[in-house]
DNA sequence: ATTTGTGCAAATCGTTTGCATCTGA
DNA sequence: TCAGATGCAAACGATTTGCACAAAT
């Protein structure tokens, strides 16, 4: 089977999305997708890419996660009023925020129950639930 | 037993705190807690302070609600990137977010049970834990 | 050839800061 | 008196936007 960060993995999953693989955002995917689970803020993709010498701008960074993001490639937390995370895990599961450092880490699965969840009110329907467990240290 | 928006009890509200009841201060504390349990922005308060006469700075207005919640009098929410929300209920509770909106309302006391959460990792400690429940319309 | 993406720099938006001036205790 | 507040305008940092140019289909 083949590694997640492939070239070939890569360029199948943006066309999956119906995505143009372009040089950008192929190279950003690579970055994104070859390693573990992950929360990424737009200033450290860019950065990132600028150590692997990739010439991307700023703009375009913002494009690419914004499009991973409503093809479902990726999921955006905002949790602080400070910029946003893009996590590579779409899968449900909630949050760990450090909050001295802005940090986050997943709460490993299963770690959080929610026992009895509300009925959506009004005309509404339940999107996601986002847990987030702030803490001190 | 006297309104929680009153001037005496929002000045005692202040004093209990150690925060010196300025002009301002009382303003935004009445205008914030004479109503009911209610999620709002810094903007929003501006403009409800200019609607009533009272003539408050923006900056005023950042500094007055970090003042409150620093004191415990308010909660800070940043559910969005966009702005942050300052709730007047500060005891455990949760929130919907209407995602079209952007708007906030508690969910129901109760209606939400975590029936089990993970220890805090490392040396940290849990500061508190918010759910959010994201609805779509 | 056409559509879609990219880069750059300027623009925006919420929030913060510096500093001179006021005000409450 | 004098520490602590306020107002104003300028500074900020994250994100977006407008538009000319480049690349993918």
């Amino acid at each position: 089977m083949k590694d997640a960060g492939s070239e070939t993995a890569v360029l199948d999953r943006l066309r999956a999305v119906g995505l143009r693989p372009t040089r950008q955002r192929l190279a950003l995917a690579k970055i994104l997708f070859s390693q573990g689970p992950r929360h990424v803020s737009a200033e450290e993709l860019f950065n990132e890419a600028k150590a692997h010498k990739i010439n991307v701008s700023l703009a375009t960074i913002y494009n690419a996660l914004h499009d991973f993001t409503s093809k479902g490639l990726l999921r955006e937390l905002s949790i602080d009023s400070m910029g946003s995370y893009f996590d590579t895990n779409t899968s449900e599961h909630h949050h760990f925020f450090f909050e001295s450092s802005g940090k986050l880490e997943d709460v490993p699965l299963g770690e959080v129950d929610i026992s009895s969840l509300p009925k959506a009110p009004r005309s509404s329907s339940i999107s996601r639930v986002d847990v987030i467990i702030r803490l001190k240290d």
